[in-house]
DNA sequence: GTCTATAGAGCGATAGAC
DNA sequence: GTCTATCGCTCTATAGAC
């Protein structure tokens, strides 16, 4: 696939991000023209949002005139539909990676929570633009991505439905739950500061205490419930 | 101040939103189209965001031409200025009033998030345009509405404080941990739709009983830790 | 594949009649 | 205080030279 991609496609072969390597590098993207504009519309379109970012602005940053982005992308649509269909594959794979690297529920929902909400701090550029800007996505393109969104839910699900299973959770509402430990996760791309008191690790670790908090696990830093406070 | 006041003032006397009324009726915005203008505007920036609103729309809305929004604000920015502080004046008071209403930190939290989620539920329409629309604020505009902002995390900070002082919290990251429970809240506004699963009592409660848990609170539902599990 | 130039549409805001 | 009409500008996207 590697070569003769048209403009503005995505190659999955070894090398880019598929292989593990560093994945803000959009390395997959090529060729490289249409990967800087999509670079200069992640970080556009995250500083100011999609309607207040202009293709003038984008193709500047790209060091490129205004007429060159429209070489590798039909609209300024279709730039915000791959930054959010390869965000929302990244983000996904992030969560069911964590998901497959640990054993029983409270590991499970740690690691998950964990490389979640490290992913939208460090990425915080990418996912401010993925999580907050997908209402400026046309119809079908909406549809499109609110379907990969849904896999999130399913994997939170799927690992509180065990603990509870197991009797290592106590949550009476698990749809509502995952909803708000989702919801917990995904918001720290809006408030993450690079440059503020707390690395992306520190804050992956503090919420995935918090979570394992809320969902009763025993397996809860200071002890969960019938553990601590024992003796 | 009522009768004299300047076209899009706000009127805080008695019959408006202070005596403690329905407050989405916007009532304190005088004179009535003034009102009207400002209410077409929230419903179209928490639908299409800010920048992707027209002043046409807004009008339209209203049952009014383009140039009639001119007559009671100076700019579409100016509306969004009025929306983004009375909004977040009244989410303030809201989490003033619950923290006031009860006395433990237990229970002032459950109250303070309670209250506070079902106002970002309810007025999830508002909301959305109080908590994400902020950017598009002018700069001087952008640091009154910061400060705001401020004392909702001051308040919070303060119960966690108390409870962690008198023993009924276990919170080692009180900043963090205030920052989790408020962008937990907050974030309510991003998904909520009317007509969906649960109302914003139910979620009010739930959400109550998971911050509870966070902050390792023995008052928690099912328990907190040292309690739950015994016997 | 990138450029300069520009078409064509829609925007925020204003002028002036009533 | 509201209207109709419109200014002046900026935007997305395209045309055509190189």
């Amino acid at each position: 696939m590697t070569g003769d991609a048209e403009p503005g496609a995505v190659d999955e072969s070894p090398g880019g991000a598929a292989d593990g390597g560093p994945d803000d590098s959009w390395a997959e993207v090529v060729p490289e023209a249409a990967r800087r504009l999509l670079l200069a519309a992640v970080e556009a379109f995250a500083e100011r949002g999609f309607h207040a970012t202009t293709t003038r602005d984008i193709a500047s940053r790209a060091g490129m005139s205004p007429a060159a982005l429209y070489i590798h992308y039909r609209t300024k649509e279709e730039l915000l539909h791959q930054i959010s269909r390869i965000g929302h594959e990244r983000s996904v794979r992030v969560l069911t990676e964590a998901d497959d690297s640990a054993t029983g529920a409270p590991e499970r929902l740690a690691a998950a929570v964990r490389a979640f909400v490290r992913w939208h701090a460090e990425r915080h550029t990418t996912a401010r633009v993925v999580q907050y800007e997908l209402g400026a996505l046309a119809g079908d393109h909406y549809t499109e991505i609110v379907a990969l969104r849904r896999r999130s839910e399913e994997i939170l699900r799927g690992i509180l439905a065990d603990g509870v299973a197991t009797g290592e959770f106590t949550v009476e509402d698990i749809r509502g739950t995952a909803v708000a430990v989702l919801s917990l996760c995904v918001d720290v791309a809006r408030w993450f500061r690079t440059g503020g008191p707390r690395t992306p690790e520190e804050i992956g670790d503090l919420y995935a205490g918090l979570v394992l908090r809320m969902v009763g696990s025993p397996a809860a830093p200071g002890g969960g419930p019938g553990v601590a406070g024992r003796g």
